[in-house]
DNA sequence: AATTATTTATAGCCTAACCTAACTTTAATT
DNA sequence: AATTAAAGTTAGGTTAGGCTATAAATAATT
């Protein structure tokens, strides 16, 4: 069952910090069924002017559907990219998690990569996850190399 | 021998686009014997004024030492973040070609990536590349599911 | 219902990192 | 040595994505 992986970048894109928030934006919405300007800026660490900056422009680009003091919701399009990200950091998670990384470190380097790793790529990181779960032993010898462990 | 890597990151820094100039001078007066401007420029798809612009914050930020008319050349504390990140660089592309990606597609997430590594994630990279280069079988199975071979 | 607190929005500002157009300096060629 | 070509610099402008301070709107509380 091989996943023929096209090279066209067939990514969605918004810029790295778009997807950020529309990560965010999605997954607040998936816990609280809302999501709030200041919960968006705390989440991200950023000023809530700036967030509502960032919103107004990401309406127009037509990423995000927003009323002035309403609610922020996704559109399909937002949508469609909010779920990549969320489906590269969750693989990239359990990839990372394999080895026994701490978990800032993994939160940190996964925040920055994920905007920049393609399909084919992150299919295979997949791939390879599946296989290495099977191999403990080959795990273990990696883990006694690097000396990080949670 | 296990490589006990610290938390704290200990990788010098710049910013982003400054690492890209920093690989792009060591590479260049690695292969020439000197950076020109214009071999920056043309390397990074970035114009000539905009090099020079960049080189002179870092040569006020004491990456690289610079003066009008003469050559780059790069400070210790320059070279040790080119190191690093060349090293980066170089680690991560000899992961990405076990499993048969496309030169390009490997090119391109590593430009966006090795940015964003910490060492003990590196050091983790750097393990699992040992092992697997000793488990064809292992990458065998990974490369049939992901079909894009070089 | 009036007041207070919370949340959003606006205005104005800043920095990084790019750009083009025009000018200057150095290098190469006749 | 004079001219032309190439490389480098300066000036001025743009855009993304932040910031603070202030004002307006909504929500909560007395």
């Amino acid at each position: 069952m091989a996943a023929i992986v096209s090279t066209k970048a067939d990514t969605p894109r918004g810029t790295r910090a778009q997807e950020d928030y529309l990560e965010q934006i999605l997954s607040l919405i998936e816990k609280k069924g809302y999501a709030r300007v200041v919960d968006i800026a705390k989440n991200l660490n950023i000023a809530q002017a700036s967030v509502t900056g960032m919103i107004q422009r990401m309406d127009a680009e037509d990423l995000v559907s927003y009323e002035k003091y309403r609610g922020v919701i996704l559109t399909s399009e937002g949508e469609k990219i909010a779920r990549a990200i969320i489906n590269r950091h969750e693989s990239l998670t359990k990839f990372f998690k394999l080895f026994g990384l701490y978990d800032d470190t993994i939160y940190e380097d996964i925040e920055g990569i994920e905007h920049h790793m393609s399909p084919p790529t992150l299919a295979t990181i997949q791939a390879l996850t599946k296989e290495l779960e099977r191999q403990p032993a080959l795990l273990d010898r990696v883990k006694s190399k690097v000396f990080q462990a949670t």
